[in-house]
DNA sequence: GTTACATGTGTGACGATGCACATAAGGAGC
DNA sequence: GCTCCTTATGTGCATCGTCACACATGTAAC
């Protein structure tokens, strides 16, 4: 997943300035994508308009410092089009930008494409929750430093690994609600456009 | 926070070779922190051993390739001491490894120093959330790709923000339980080891 | 036989991420 | 006058993270 996506997906909605994405970023959309640095933001527009996928013009502001305003391309549309169509890959960190925006931008574009994701990450985390259940390793018959406490070590690695499931276990729970509520707005957009565009429903789920 | 630390702080309890850390991270460990490739791991020991954190011996293994065992080193203690004795800096993104592994291997070392570093933690999360709420912009108002459905993201990033909201509010409590439970073991040392150690209990919420 | 899988350890390359530092203008408070 | 906060944009550098590739051994399945 590149952030670039994630700009992309946010510029097509509404030409946007480096300022309001660090914003929006660290406000409404912390929890779409965190640990976003200014710095970084600044540096994929300059990549993103070097590549053509947006461009920009400058806004002079009355008592405030100029700002550039990005707009995305047809190169840029087509982009994002392109990455909503390819195959989603899950990584081991759940809950992440890496879902979060391919699932928001591709259920704009194509619901049943976002199906087909949520499926894929569906899978994907039911086995890390099988895996997480193997115990590879007993940390005992140690050489401490000496005033370490293992028991104590123990115990909260227990918590720390309990608790993690349980949230993989409500984000899987959440995942299932989401694809639910997307089975049944499609449904219920199909039955309205039948006899004015015949939408075929494709079965996404493979 | 730098995964050196994760490594030092495994090491400090038993020593372990590349791959058995790989296998742990993969597995019981993998909610501590993920996202870890063998690459990196082999690559942070070998860093390692040339600043002299740590120190390795050849293990040879009937019927299975040699393997590297790694042991903490004085100078690796050190380092491990006052890693967890210097002051704890939250980043954006919650119940991951920065939080997790300063927790586990301070607690080991010092549980009142963890009890700050949970209260740290704490105080950057309420402020979170609480920054979640303000609105910084309207994605409205579109010159967006034809086929978008606009209605749909609004709906579906209000959902995942509302995730969002509600997994940190988990995060919250669980670590109000946690300090609790760390509170209450403080106590009954103290107690315990009163007429002999004469351990001084001090206040460790700022 | 040979193909696949698990154990084990690495290198090279490249993009992503984070932190310090830099600049510039205006407004608020002392 | 001075400092601090907000808006606004950037550079430099080090580390982190990921992927591809590489090599070595033993065992189990086909």
């Amino acid at each position: 997943m590149k952030f670039e996506n994630v700009l992309l997906g946010l510029l097509a909605m509404k030409p946007l300035h480096g300022y309001e994405l660090m914003k929006w970023l660290d406000t409404e959309g912390q929890f779409l994508r965190s640990n976003t640095h200014h710095s970084q933001i600044y540096r994929e527009l300059g990549r993103m308009v070097t590549n053509g996928l947006v461009e920009f013009h400058v806004d002079p502001r009355e008592g405030r410092p100029d700002a550039k305003v990005y707009r995305i391309t047809d190169v840029g549309r087509e982009a994002l089009v392109e990455w909503v169509h390819s195959p989603y890959q899950p990584t081991s960190r759940f809950q992440d930008a890496d879902f979060n925006a391919r699932f928001i931008f591709t259920a704009q574009l194509d619901p049943a494409a976002a199906i087909v994701v949520i499926d894929t990450e569906l899978d994907y985390r039911r086995a890390q929750v099988l895996r997480s259940r193997t115990r590879s390793l007993t940390m005992a018959d140690p050489d401490p430093i000496p005033e370490i406490d293992l028991a104590r070590a123990r115990r909260l690695g227990l918590a720390m690994h309990e608790f993690g499931k349980e949230s993989v276990d409500r984000w899987i729970e959440w995942l299932e609600e989401m694809r639910a509520s997307l089975v049944d707005e499609i449904a219920s957009d199909t039955v309205a456009e039948a006899s004015v565009t015949a939408t075929p429903t494709e079965e996404a789920r493979s």
